[in-house]
RNA sequence: GUGGAUGUAGCUCAAUUGGUUAGAGCGCCAGGUUGUGGCCCUGGAGGCCGUGGGUUCAAGUCCCAUCUUCCACCCCA
């Protein structure tokens, strides 16, 4: 028979490594919840023509990366590459602005993008996110921010600064636009050949090149124009008082001016956590204010900020900063028969430790009692229950202490009605 | 999409200049004299040597192609 493997860049999640992503779950539904963000679930694909009109023609991810088909009614479909597009359409869709403003809504889920699988980096990916609509507050933006931070926090990362940046809105975007490209012009002759078309195409994209040639003469530059610099005056308000905000509240960033989200829909501050340690992929999070995006969607004028991460690079985070760590679970009661024609009770047994919330398995493949050892052994099994033939009768074994007596079944179950105690 | 590395039991890895029925450790299963785990001992199952071609008397080993995985570029979370 032909072995069917997973497709490229797609990974199965393993009992014994799946409880880690149950662990952020939680702290993500609980955080969410303390800071009043309701769950959204929106569908894995989508009208194709959403991503082109939030993301951007333009971007690498609506031209080369999406996974992108025709269903039987010629629909052009597209399985989602990130979060905040759907966010917006469900949230234009169903008039949520109707049920009071802001919307605050996380999410949680796969992403699908057609790239080289490395490090950090699938075609099948999981983020979480959450985008507060109608608030064009810094508040707003800090409090996203800081919300990002406390799930960081509760999951160990220590060391956590956020890189900060602010292009500012149309207007404030198109005058420094003008300015790198006057200033791109005077370097021209030293910029890669990317950087060359970038020049005319998108030339905030020049700003994070990585060749090294072109680093230089970009960051190594007195006159690189900086973002701030060519904010409306408004903008640069809005920008300054988030810092204030997030200083206010402890959270550690660093101005970059370089700091370049790729979505084009982004219009005013953005921001992007790094990690050491976790390969070429360090942005485990990133995000930023996006006050045109529900307009142009068909909603009405609503400003937002909103911030994405990637669950396998924050797990890499995690794992980095504190070990493999070992999630605590109940150790179970395994229930054995001591003979044949006792199995029927010792199943009784079975779901009657299972009925109080306890942990509880047997053995369905008919072995040995050395066998079963052996096995309530391997799953850290906290108690070993043989089932006697005396009606009632059983023998308990701790296996921790390796000491056991014969009792009734029905002092074991107070035992573990007391567990918690 | 580009570049580099990689692919042998479930896992981690061996296999002399191409040369018999491809090995080990761990794991799994069964025993070690009469119901009892961990340590120890014995035995067993399990590999189209990634896939497809080619060279050769002979290929896990050499050549080509292809796929996967990994790392980096690109880009993003």
């Amino acid at each position: 028979m032909e072995k069917i493997q997973a497709v490229k860049g797609t990974v199965d999640i393993l009992p014994g490594v799946v409880e880690i992503w149950q662990r952020i779950e939680t702290v993500v539904r609980e955080v969410t919840a303390v800071y009043c963000y309701g769950e959204i679930r929106t569908p894995y694909f989508e009208e194709t023509g959403l991503f082109a009109r939030s993301i951007g023609e333009d971007t690498d991810i609506v031209g080369k990366e999406m996974y992108t088909f025709r269903d039987k009614g010629e629909r052009s479909l597209t399985l989602r590459p990130e979060g905040t597009a759907s966010v917006v359409r469900a949230f234009v869709e169903h008039a949520l602005d109707q049920k009071g403003l802001p919307q605050k809504l996380w999410y949680s889920g796969p992403m699908f993008r057609q790239e080289r699988p490395q490090k950090g980096r699938q075609r099948q990916f999981h983020q979480f996110g959450v985008e507060a609509i109608g608030s064009s507050s810094p508040l707003m933006d800090s409090e996203v921010m800081v919300l990002f931070d406390e799930i960081a926090g509760r999951l160990g990362l220590e060391e956590r600064t956020y890189l900060l940046n602010s292009v500012g809105g149309a207007e404030s975007r198109a005058r420094y636009r003008d300015a790198l490209a006057g200033f791109l012009s005077t370097v021209k002759k030293g910029l890669c050949e990317d950087c060359q078309r970038r020049r005319d195409t998108n030339p905030l994209r020049v700003l994070d090149c990585k060749v090294p040639g072109c680093r230089e003469i970009i960051h190594g530059s007195e006159s690189l124009p900086r973002t701030v610099e060519y904010l409306t005056e408004s903008d640069r308000a809005h920008y300054e008082q988030l810092k204030e905000a997030l200083s206010h509240r402890g959270v550690r960033f660093r101005e970059d001016y370089t700091l370049v989200r790729g979505l084009d829909y982004y219009t005013g501050p953005v921001f992007e956590m790094q990690c050491e340690g976790i390969g070429a992929q360090s942005a485990i999070m990133g995000g930023g204010r996006y006050d045109n995006l529900v307009r142009e969607l068909g909603g009405a004028d609503l400003p937002s900020v909103g911030f994405a991460c990637g669950m396998e690079r924050l797990i890499l985070a995690v794992q980095t900063a504190r070990g493999e760590c070992v999630i605590q679970r109940e150790r179970p009661v395994y229930i054995i028969a001591s003979q044949p024609e006792v199995r029927q009770r010792a199943v009784d047994c079975l779901y009657r430790v299972r009925e109080l919330g306890c942990p509880a398995e047997m053995d369905y493949l008919g072995r040995s009692m050395k066998a079963q050892m052996k096995t309530a052994g391997r799953i850290e099994a906290r108690y070993v229950v043989i089932v006697e033939p005396e009606p009632g009768m059983v023998t308990v074994r701790d296996m921790e202490k390796s000491e056991q007596q014969t009792g009734p079944f029905e002092s074991f179950l107070d035992r573990i009605r007391g567990r918690h105690k």
